[in-house]
DNA sequence: GTAAACCTTCACGTCGACGTTCAGGCAAGC
DNA sequence: GCTTGCCTGAACGTCGACGTGAAGGTTTAC
């Protein structure tokens, strides 16, 4: 199959398979005319990158995935080195995770303290929110885009 | 002070101070020779800015608590537009939290298939990690960077 | 008197993964 | 024979947010 083929099956462009054979991850035979030339392995090959990145990999970060299903393996990630990256990248969500939780858990605090000080500055203002009192039901008080 | 004082105090450069008063985000009178001259209130509202910055905050959502403090308020965050941008960061931040425990979950899922998958491809290979067998204790198998 | 600090404006850099366009030129299919 | 597809390759644009750098000039401080 020739690129705009692949292309159009793996739902790309021609111009990211020529930039995905420029990084080395991809490779294609040449038919005698000089045209690329893709079988079905290319295509897994391909779809394996696109997985990946759905996934939040760097381009980069697919080619073990790559030269693993290149060597033959029924699967990209199953050599060791797609085990290691997949590794790394379950670590760093966690970290990340961890920041995140942190940070949503100041913000909160933030938030309420801020909600406080609000209710409390204008003596007339709304009441805290601490109880449910006679305001209405529990939908958003902001709508700002 | 003027504005070589005041970066050093909050701990940030010149540039960056003439960066925010382009987007009108600082202030600055000026002195007779034309100098920034800065005081107390616009160091609180740099520190209003350098807080929520570190919280992943754009410049541009710092807007309304620079704002609330310029008011007179003593926090930035109690005026209500600093609340809806404290309540629209929690709101991304928890959609953003979902995606990514999700993706956590999916990855995990990835790699102890692949890892079963990889014991199983070699059958005299390494045993899966179910159990804890006589291999050596639990650091990492891969040193890559 | 000289070095440091300040002033202005414009333009450039960072990052990744492409997209776009240009220019020229061959190949394929109907 | 004409459109569409393919080739090389180069070079520049995009996107977003946040600055950074340079050039060229004035003021202050020691």
């Amino acid at each position: 199959m020739r690129i705009g083929e692949l292309a159009k099956r793996a739902g790309t462009t021609t111009r990211t398979l020529r930039y995905y054979e420029s990084r080395g991850l991809l490779r294609a035979r040449r038919a005698a005319n000089g045209y690329r030339s893709y079988d079905e392995d290319d295509l897994r090959q391909l779809r394996q990158i696109q997985t990946l990145r759905d996934f939040g990999f760097e381009l980069e970060e697919t080619r073990p995935f790559v030269d693993c299903l290149r060597s033959g393996e029924p699967a990209g990630d199953v050599c060791p080195a797609s085990l290691a990256v997949y590794r790394r990248k379950l670590a760093e969500l966690d970290d990340y995770l961890g920041q995140l939780t942190a940070l949503r858990a100041t913000l909160g605090t933030q938030l309420a303290a801020a909600e406080l000080a609000a209710g409390a500055r204008v003596p007339g203002g709304p009441a805290p929110r601490c109880e449910l009192t006679h305001h209405d039901h529990d939908h958003d008080e902001e709508h700002l885009s």
